[in-house]
DNA sequence: TATATTTGCGCAAACGATTGTTCTAAAATG
DNA sequence: CATTTTAGAACAATCGTTTGCGCAAATATA
C-alpha cells in the first residue's frame, strides 16, 4: 500500500482539525456550519496535496464495505462471464466494487471462498453455486448478509433466487420436437445435482410423458463439458437401429461436443438427426444449419438479483423483513435450422 | 457489516489480553513464549465464539489488502474472460482476492475505476487497458503500486506488458496466405489505437510488401464487433470486380460479422473467398468450413503476467529494483480448412 | 540469601477515518 | 452592561487489529 496523504496532513497543512477537513470533504459544511473560508481553505489543501480517502479506513469506521462478491462456477463460460460483465456494470452503476472468484464448479473452494468473503466483511453475495449444498450460504445468509442465488438454486433453502424457468422452456422445446415428429427424443445432461439441469431433465421427461412417449425417453451424459457431449454421442451412434431422431442438449457447451461426433460419423443435420439445445451463442447462427437453442434472459436476471440485493441491504437493520424471493424468468426458443419435419 | 466477534471478544471471554489473543492466532505462541495453557484456551475460545478476523482492521493495520484490481474491457468477449479465469484462480492460490471491473472499452470509466481501486489499496493491478492513454496506469505506478498490462501495451510508457507478439502472428499468417497464391488479401481490423490492432495491421503491411504486394493491401474497419466486420464485408463485396479472394480477421468477433455477411451474399468458402482469423475459439473448429486461425497463448500470458506482478510486489521496499518487463509471447496459427490453395 | 535471568503476558500507541459532545468567542438580546 | 444565543470549530472515542516496549513473578545462578 501507498504513504498516501491522510486528513491528518490536511488538517495540519491548513490548520483545522481532523475533524473539520472531514466534514468538508463529505460536504458536510453546511449542516456544521463551517464557513466558506474554511471550507475552500480544506478543499483546496485536499487538492493541492492529491488527497485520496482510504477505504479501508472508512470501511472500518462505517462497518461498510461497500464490496459485493460474486461467485461463478466457471468464468470461461460465455452464459457466467456474461452474468458477471453485466453485474460488474450494475454495481459500478451504484457505488459498489466487486470481488469475483472463478470457483471451478469446486464446492470445496467455494466454501473457503465465502469465509475469505465474509471475513472481508462483503455488504453482499451474489452467487451461482458450484455444490449440491447450501449449507455455507444459508450460514451467512443467517448472519444477515444479503445472498442471492442466480442460474442455480436450491429448494431445500430458504435462499432468494433469481433463474430462468429451465423446466417450461425444456418442456416446451421437447413438444416441439414431438410436434415435428419426433419421437425418439435423447436428452444429453450437464451436472446431474444442479437446480438447472435438473428442471430440464424434468421438464423433458414431463413433456415426453404427456405425449405418450415415456418408453422413447432416455436421459444420459453427466457434467456440461464438450468432451461429455462428444463421448455421449458416440455412444448412442453405436447402436445403428435404434438410433435417435433427436437430440436435446442441456448445454451449448455439450452441443459442440455432440457436432464433433455426428460430423465424425457423417451425418448430416437435420436430415439424419435433428439438434437442440439449451443457452443461445452468437456463433449459434452462423454453424451450418444454424442451431435451435433455448436462449436464456440472460440480462433481465442479472438485474433482477441485483434489485433483490439491494432491496435486502436497504433494510438491513430489519432483517425480519427479508423475503427470500424466488423468481423464474422464462426463457425464448430460437427457431433455426437444425430440426427436421419428419 | 456484521456484528460478528472480535478478538476483544476472545479476550474477555478467555481473560487474557487482546495482545496475546492476537498472537496466538497469528500462530506466534512460540515466538512470544505464550504457554501451551494459554495458547489452548485462546484457540477454544475463539473456536467457541465463532470467531473470524475483520480482515478491513488487519488492512488497516498492516497496510496491505491483499487485493489486486483486475481491469477488462469486454468481460463478454471469451478471450478477456478466460484471462479473467485464470486471473482469479492463480489469485486466489496466493491468498489473494481479485476487484475485476468490466470497463466496457470505456477510457473514462477505466480512470475512475483506477481512481477507486486505489482508494482501496489494492496491492497491484492487472489491466487490459481500454483507451490509448497510459497516463493514469503511469501515475498509479508511480506512486509504487505494481502494475502489468496484459494484452493491450504502450510503447509509450515503461509499464511491464505481457501480450501475443501479434506482429509476428499477423505477418505469418499473411505469409502463409500469399503462399497459398493469394493477392488481393483484404485486412479488417479492430480498435485502431490498441497495440495489439496496430501491431497485427503492421505485419499485415510488410508481409504484403515483402511480398511486393503492397499495391494489394488494404486495411479497413474501426473496432472488435460483429457488425464492424459484418458491414465491412458488406462493402468489400458490392464491388465485384475488386473482390479480394481471401479476408484477414483480426478477431473473431469481426470474422462472426464477415461470415453472417458473405452467407447473405451466398459465397461459398473457401471456394468464393478465403478466411482467416485473430482469436482462436473452440467453436471455430465446428464451423463449415473449419476457420483457420491465429492462437494466442492465454495461459502463459495470464500466468507470466501473474509472475511479474509478484516479483514487483516482493521487492516493494526498494522500488528502485523494479524492471518494467516487456514480454510478447509467440501465437500459434492453427491451420483449418478456410483458405483455399489457389 | 541476594542477584540475574527467564517466563509469560499486558499497556498503549498506532493504522485513517467519522461523529456525538463540548468549548470559545462573537453576536444578539433585554 | 449583563446575559443569552449562535456561529465555528476542536476533543476524544471509536472501528478491530498488530506490535514495540515494559513489567512482575518465577526460576536459575552465585
Amino acid at each position: 500500500m501507498n504513504k498516501s496523504k491522510t486528513i491528518k496532513d490536511i488538517s495540519r497543512e491548513a490548520n483545522v482539525s481532523t475533524t473539520t477537513v472531514s466534514r468538508v470533504l463529505n460536504g458536510m459544511s453546511r449542516e456544521y456550519r463551517i464557513s466558506e473560508k474554511t471550507e475552500h481553505l480544506v478543499l483546496h489543501t485536499a487538492q493541492k496535496l492529491k488527497y485520496r480517502p482510504n477505504h479501508t479506513a472508512v470501511s472500518l469506521r462505517l462497518q461498510k464495505s461497500n464490496l459485493i462478491g460474486l461467485l461463478i462456477p466457471d468464468l470461461s463460460n460465455p452464459f457466467f462471464s456474461n452474468i458477471a460483465s453485466i453485474v460488474s456494470l450494475e454495481l459500478r452503476k451504484r457505488g459498489f466494487s466487486v470481488i469475483v472468484t472463478d470457483c471451478y464448479e469446486d464446492e470445496k473452494t467455494e466454501i473457503e471462498v465465502v469465509d475469505l468473503l465474509q471475513d472481508r466483511r462483503i455488504d453482499g453475495l451474489l452467487v451461482m453455486p458450484s455444490g449440491a449444498n447450501p449449507e455455507h450460504l444459508v450460514a451467512l445468509y443467517k448472519m444477515h448478509v444479503p445472498v442471492v442465488c442466480i442460474d442455480r438454486y436450491f429448494t431445500s433453502a430458504e435462499l432468494p433466487y433469481v433463474a430462468t424457468h429451465n423446466y417450461k422452456g425444456a418442456y416446451e422445446t421437447t413438444q416441439y420436437l414431438i410436434s415435428c415428429g419426433h419421437e425418439k427424443i435423447v436428452c444429453i445432461q450437464g451436472v446431474p445435482h444442479v437446480m438447472p439441469n435438473i428442471q430440464r431433465v424434468k421438464g423433458y421427461l414431463d413433456a415426453m410423458m404427456d405425449a405418450g412417449l415415456q418408453n422413447y425417453s432416455f436421459v444420459t451424459g453427466n457434467n456440461f463439458s464438450q468432451e461429455n457431449g462428444y463421448l455421449e454421442t458416440k455412444l448412442l451412434l453405436q447402436k445403428e437401429a435404434e438410433r435417435p431422431t433427436a437430440i436435446f442438449c442441456l448445454s451449448n457447451t455439450i452441443l459442440l461436443g455432440v457436432l464433433k461426433s455426428t460430423r465424425e460419423e457423417g451425418l448430416k443435420i437435420p436430415n439424419d438427426i435433428s439438434l437442440v439445445t439449451f443457452d443461445d451463442a452468437e456463433y449459434l447462427k452462423f454453424l451450418k444449419p444454424a442451431i435451435t437453442s433455448v436462449s436464456q434472459p440472460v440480462l433481465e436476471i442479472a438485474k433482477m438479483s441485483i434489485k433483490i440485493l439491494f432491496k435486502m441491504m436497504d433494510q438491513k437493520e430489519n432483517k425480519e423483513a427479508w423475503d427470500p424471493e424466488q423468481i423464474l424468468l422464462s426463457p425464448t426458443i430460437i427457431f433455426r435450422k437444425s430440426v427436421r419435419n419428419i
